[in-house]
DNA sequence: CGGGATCGATACCTGTGAGGTATCGATCCC
DNA sequence: GGGATCGATACCTCACAGGTATCGATCCCG
């Protein structure tokens, strides 16, 4: 099976329509059409079920497309890592979502700086979800991750941190005089719903509660007294002065760990994970 | 980058010789060459060094021999679990090293099967360090692996199961006597040198001790006085009557995990997997 | 019920590039 | 210094990826 033909494959499977998916490949949708054609016929597995007014996935369709898009990344992943192990300085890229873990990841960058094999580190910041998908196609080498948000599916993680939640509220509200609440103290909270955050392509779920994209919006938000929110503890050494904190009982503890891709072999990495396992 | 180029380079990066590589792919020598060097442009980094004498790997290129050997197992798995997902009744292909916890599967098989997504269990048996490279490139879909013998990099795991090790003997052996043993008793018993095994490419470290492939073998080898060895106690069920066991006290514990590639998603390897947890 | 719109499949053409053979040039060995 | 080894180069050929035009089936709507 070639890598092109798993493109193409999984374009379709996406979009579930012919055209679109040629348009976002770049060709004309005969050829697509054909190399489908080819492929089904090269795997003796009817992968798509066709009507001239529907494209549907078979079981098997299905199987392809995780493995498929799981594959792609790692052809992705081996050309990056290769350009990129190739420069005269390759240094690591580090990712983690915007707006956490600023306390941790300044004492993990200055107790690496120490080590003897240490490189540069690009830290990048990313939206949700979006670290694992940097980690798996070679965008980036290592990440810190928070469960039980992330998924470390495939990693290998080292944890390094365990953190209670707070609510946070805009400054003055009833509940912070309180020592500590419970979530269903917050949960529903009236005119202060919880935000809504996106999923990994975007998309936001239904139901109540203000859609944010990162941090600062929601402070904003909950500065003007539309929404609450429940953040690791580790957010009050940069909370604004406009806001509060109480911490919340029976919230999920957040785990910080750092995950790296399951075959890496460098130094440098290995230098990180040992430097934070040791913080 | 097409999975072609790929299965190019890591045949010339294995083979450290172009003309061998070509030989193993099937094609002649002067295509491969061409189309390494096309690989290096498109990329625009230098994977190999070439003298009219000798190949060898630049930086660059063991990256992308690891990487790429990755993701061509990730193509392959993607082909072959594609086609099985096609069949009338998929099954699961479950694979464990040959002559090793016997008890343990036999007990999970028969749980299993009375789970009501059970599905049939292909039970394939392999050599040593087989398993991993079975399970990513889709010939098998779940695996019994015993630490910290096997590496369970970039799976998912649930530990089954931890036992102590034994030392294997003739019977009649002088430590039979003891209680238990220590792992310096055994390591160098005068006439009977632990054995060794065969890496994941079938060769041998450098060393004493009998070169064995599989436990009928050693404990031949050990009927007839000619080694000793460090097995887990699970082994004493189905131990030779002219060999015997004694606990040695220091050997590292052997855990067995049930393990299986991090993107599955079928119901019958999840109930497989639920039932192992629940033995 | 009929005309137009939508969408995947088919027919047919073209150019790129993968792969073959013959040979060169450099290096090593005896 | 002659032969052997090995990767690179030159040159040819044909398979196939990709393009355009069009078909046939289905749905929508007046």
């Amino acid at each position: 099976m070639e890598s092109r033909e798993l493109r193409y494959f999984v374009a379709v499977a996406e979009e579930l329509h012919f055209g679109r998916a040629a348009e976002r490949l770049g060709i004309a949708q005969p050829p697509l059409s054909r190399a489908i054609q080819q492929l089904e016929r090269r795997l003796g597995v009817d992968l798509l079920e066709r009507t001239s007014r529907a494209v549907t996935l078979t079981k098997a369709g299905s199987v392809l497309l995780r493995e498929g898009r799981a594959a792609l990344d790692a052809v992705e992943a081996a050309d990056r890592r290769t350009r990129r192990a190739a420069k005269p300085h390759p240094g690591l890229v580090l990712v983690t979502k915007a707006g956490s873990a600023g306390e941790l990841l300044a004492r993990l960058l200055d107790a690496y700086a120490a080590d003897p094999f240490a490189v540069t580190v690009d830290v990048q910041l990313c939206g949700v979800g979006e670290q694992e998908r940097m980690l798996r196609d070679g965008r980036a080498d290592v990440a810190l991750l928070h469960l039980p948000f992330d998924s470390t599916l495939g990693f290998d993680t080292e944890e390094l941190h365990t953190e209670n939640q707070l609510a946070i509220l805009p400054r003055g509200h009833e509940l912070l005089s309180r020592p500590h609440v419970k979530m269903a103290d917050v949960t529903d909270l009236p005119g202060l719903p919880l935000p809504r955050w996106p999923d990994h392509v975007g998309v936001y779920a239904d139901g109540p509660g203000p859609k944010v994209r990162d941090t600062s919006q929601l402070y904003q938000l909950i500065a003007l007294g539309r929404a609450a929110a429940v953040l690791p503890e580790s957010c009050r050494t940069h909370l604004r002065s406009d806001l509060a904190a109480v911490p919340v009982l029976d919230a999920p503890k957040v785990t910080t760990v750092i995950a790296w891709p399951p075959h890496s072999r460098s130094q440098a990495l290995a230098a990180l994970v040992r430097t934070a396992t040791l913080l």
